[in-house]
DNA sequence: ACGCTTCGACGAAGCGCTTCGACGAAGCTC
DNA sequence: GAGCTTCGTCGAAGCGCTTCGTCGAAGCGT
């Protein structure tokens, strides 16, 4: 492998000078700098990435601190990663994987300290992360997706919950629905304070409020047998149903199943509209889900740009940057039967 | 951020006693070791990841050229990256993630000639794989996941399509199917020489023919409505069909839902088996799926094993190492009703 | 007691780059 | 034309480690 060494002594320059040419860091002479570019492209160089990590003092890396995936359908958790890493390398930067829990703060803070990354991006944040204490003493810069307890001097990205929501209602409410339930994640899920659960319960209350709605909310364990039991049990106490927001994709399943059973067409006599769900996941039901799908891509991208701003000026972004999800239409939504009994 | 110079003067050794005791490449008195093991605790020390590989010629880096994720339900790929992620650090490697598609050999000569990587993983490589050139010449060693033309000489790991197929039969053939239709990937798959799809076809053929039976098979686009008239068309040609294979979790759907519309039972009437899938496809159906799931966990720890293999004692692994799909039960398979007309 | 090996530790030379200070040559001012 | 700045380049000092050669001290056999 050439050094830059090499390329040097072929150009007939200084080591200095094939530095300066590389980074621009100081002015070189026209015919200088074409004379270096033609030895790099005849030894095939490429600056070794160590030498200069350790000699310029940044790693020129970001690392993902990610949780489990494919839990659940999910493609968000991969379209994330991609995107991150996409965009980093757009950017020059490496992405390196740190498959890290809750638990292993330790684990963090020594990879952080080996200096192998300039900067942390922390999936699936919970709300006391000791991850997040340990990078914040470690000095090294970070972003969460997610939130912790303490959000307002941490920078993070994360899904707008309250506007997804809102949407989401204000979409069927203008599709004339005046009886709308909300199905979400279980109630463990709830109790353990897993944000996306919490905000989107209070978002769905407050949304029915300003239609002047009464909310009909329910969690739901994720899987389609309980879905269908849930649904069974939202058509009891409201017979004038005739839209169900889900934010559970395997319950969802059983939404369907239920309201098939009961002979109730979709959307005809009920609509559906699947939230945060994972990209394709709409096509998997007939009649194909209408989604807000959570917008992954576009947060793996925020995130990296959020940290290089760190990164290079130092300065702090904004410390919350909120992104709804995308209405993907299906064919589950349409306008409101007319009530039977109204 | 403390230095071994920072340890050794605290320890009252010198540099190289520090590196000998922390690599254990040299033998160390005891108390020796002792002493300077308590200096690095008391500085929190940890050493320096650039310093490190620039010195030792080795970055300890594995690199993952990964494909797009998410289409499909696919939990696999997910799977995958995980547990090479996983297995990379238990074995003090960290593994970054090169987004390249496959025109971008050049990008992945350049990225490999900087050292950053001691060696790479490709994901989805196709029969004519110029990442997989770039490799060889550029002299980084690498496993591929799936196959070139040329396999023979080349390390990889993927699943073993014919064992799969081949356990799928017998397993029909035990409940007493003997008639046993199987739906593939999309034609235009087939002829672009993706790996599964091919492998698949030819394995089913011949497991069929090891039993004796008359194969009945199909290539179906990835979409729901698709595979619903392909199922219809299936039925049309063989009414004597008792079971159905398939490799291909969105006609899977279709599937289902055709089979319900005609008032077939699953599986009483007709058992359905998915093949290859994504670990969690099983549970969104009614009732659930048996799946035989893709080992994206297994397959991902066993590339990088094979990768250290090569990286430690530069023999060559086993050219080609493959895992069957594991059958998890679900409630779709159950003995072959008596043939109507035999 | 002698030379021999073995053990444990040290010093120094890199690894391939970045970056700082310096310096000759050229261009400017008055 | 003396003194100034500006431009383009060079040399050398690291960055924080690994690793090779070396060397004193202790342990061995005879």
């Amino acid at each position: 492998m050439a050094t830059i060494a090499d390329v040097a002594r072929e150009a007939g320059v200084s080591v200095s000078t094939v530095s300066y040419a590389l980074s621009g860091a100081r002015p070189i002479r026209p015919e200088t700098r074409e004379r270096i570019q033609e030895s790099m492209r005849r030894l095939g160089f490429q600056p070794n990435a160590m030498a200069r990590s350790l000699a310029s003092r940044r790693s020129k890396v970001i690392a993902l601190i990610y949780p489990q995936f494919g839990d659940g359908v999910g493609g968000t958790v991969g379209e994330f990663v991609r995107a991150a890493a996409e965009r980093s390398r757009e950017q020059g930067y490496q992405l390196v994987l740190w498959p890290f829990e809750v638990g292993q703060a330790k684990e963090v803070r020594n990879l952080a300290r080996q200096g192998m990354a300039d900067g942390v991006l922390v999936m699936e944040v919970v709300l006391d992360d000791q991850r997040i204490d340990v990078l914040e003493a470690a000095q090294v810069p970070y972003v969460m997706i997610g939130r912790t307890r303490d959000v307002q001097h941490r920078p993070s990205v994360d899904i707008d919950f309250d506007a997804t929501v809102e949407r989401a209602i204000e979409h069927l409410v203008g599709l004339g629905h005046r009886h709308i339930a909300f199905i979400n994640h279980s109630q463990e899920r709830i109790d353990a304070g897993y944000g996306p659960a919490v905000r989107a319960a209070v978002a769905f209350d407050r949304a029915m409020a300003g239609h002047g709605l009464e909310p009909l909310a329910r969690a739901c364990a994720e899987s389609p047998v309980v879905g269908r039991e849930v649904t069974a049990d939202l058509l009891a106490s409201e017979p004038r149903l005739t839209a169900i927001v889900t934010m559970n994709e395997l319950a969802t399943f059983g939404v369907y199943a239920e309201l098939q059973h009961r002979g109730l067409a979709i959307p005809h006599d009920v609509s559906v509209l699947g939230i945060v769900t994972s990209p394709g996941v709409g096509v998997l039901t007939y009649p194909p889900l209408s989604t807000m799908h959570a917008p992954g891509a576009e947060l793996g991208r925020l995130a990296v740009d959020r940290l290089l701003d760190q990164l290079s000026d130092g300065r702090h972004p904004l410390p919350n940057q909120l992104i709804p999800c995308v209405l993907e239409p299906g064919m589950s939504l349409g306008p409101a039967r007319t009530e039977p009994d109204a």
